[in-house]
DNA sequence: ATTGAACTCGTACGGCGTACGATTAAATTG
DNA sequence: CAATTTAATCGTACGCCGTACGAGTTCAAT
């Protein structure tokens, strides 16, 4: 029964290096490892989209056959948790001081998951469709403790964690996607105009021309922050 | 619609048993159509999920074969987007009277939409991706007409649309995705318990544990809305 | 009776995830 | 040292998938 490795990382298992001197290997790639397979397959989802990734082409990339992931991970879905969580690490500010400006503190955090999953846009999607692993749950508990913190009280402590959840998910999910489809933009707005009569008011406001999406997060971020906690 | 026409040149061979409907053939599947397609499409995404739509399947369903369906259908793709417009149809108000309460006739859009996409599990998911149909501009047509008239400025008129929009979409994926694991959601709070000394804020507003998904969507909302449009 | 457009569908192809077992390299044991 | 056990790799194969291709069928208009 090959127990396949699971979870636990055990570093400093260095064997292996200590054949360089057989020359006849051409090319020799590092082994393989579950680091090695989540870093390549973020590439992979970076270059070529959710679509993009097949275990062959993550094994090629790996120099590896495909058949020599199932040693390391269980299945593709595995796969894409592991890729995901790696790519939501928060690497908080170094230093945990307890800040005045707790607004300041919930939108720093707020921009930078935002900016975290807009560097990998296939992440976005992925992250409401699988549980919540660590390293997001390591920001909601942070984003918790500032709420609190800065007087929401217990009972709307949920409300505004959801709310806020939402809000950034929604945001992200619909710029990546937009994103990627600027043709699509351009013929949406094509459409809209042609059937302007229609929809007067989002042709007027030139809705989907808007290009600025940081401001306009940063914006519907304020508006829902004093709706959350409104300065007194 | 779209006209596809490949030479087909009749070479006259005729055998191939069982062909007429004359009165011995019990089955009299009605024949192929957009409507039908689109609608049957629609049942099996209700019941087996983005993943079980396969076009053999969607043909077994209409009792056709596969093939058939690429006459009426360019691609897969195609039956997603019409399956996905389908379902955000809005039937609107039957009387459109100049309410006197904005604010109840957004929430009730809203609600509604939300609605719609929760009956359809795999539909929210679908809608940032791909381009706005028909339906989803009326919705955010009227939406927007009804903010203007409500009194947000023009220049925070797209903000607060899409704050809107990141707000539902974003609650309405996360809803439809948790529903379908409770499981998930139960080993979730298993392991958040277990860690309880990591997250202790999350953990103790039991966070993953309230399921009061439409209480929180309307709270938020609310809330969402007074840093919209305070009401002064 | 003939035609041609509208429609249906059987077959086939390449690509996918992955089960399975053979194979090899490394570590451990005697 | 040889023998054996374990960790890791990978070739082959299977069953599905979307769909290209083109032949077959129906039917209204001639």
């Amino acid at each position: 029964m090959a127990a396949k490795r699971s979870g636990a990382e055990s570093k400093g298992s260095g064997r292996r290096g200590a054949s360089p001197q057989s020359g006849q290997e051409p090319r020799s790639e590092p082994p393989l490892s579950l680091e090695r397979i989540v870093a390549t397959a973020v590439e992979l989802l970076d270059a070529e989209g959710v679509d993009g990734l097949k275990m062959r082409r993550l094994a090629d990339r790996l120099g590896s056959g495909a058949m020599s992931l199932y040693w390391h991970v269980g299945n593709k879905e595995e796969v894409f948790d592991l890729a995901l969580d790696s790519v939501l690490e928060y690497r908080g500010p170094p230093e945990i001081v307890e800040s005045r400006d707790w607004r300041g503190d919930i939108v720093h955090l707020l921009e930078d998951w935002r900016a975290s999953m807009l560097r990998h846009p296939w992440s976005a999607s992925l992250l409401p469709r699988r549980a919540l692993g660590p390293n997001i749950l390591i920001r909601l508990e942070l984003l918790s403790k500032t709420l609190s913190g800065a007087g929401v009280t217990d009972a709307d402590l949920n409300v505004a964690i959801w709310s806020l959840w939402n809000y950034v998910i929604g945001a992200t999910i619909t710029r990546a996607n937009f994103d990627l489809s600027d043709d699509d933009r351009a013929a949406a707005q094509q459409r809209l105009t042609g059937l302007s009569q229609h929809y007067p008011t989002i042709e007027r406001s030139r809705l989907l021309l808007d290009n600025d999406w940081d401001g306009a997060f940063r914006k519907g971020l304020d508006f829902l922050l004093d709706g959350l906690a409104p300065r007194q």
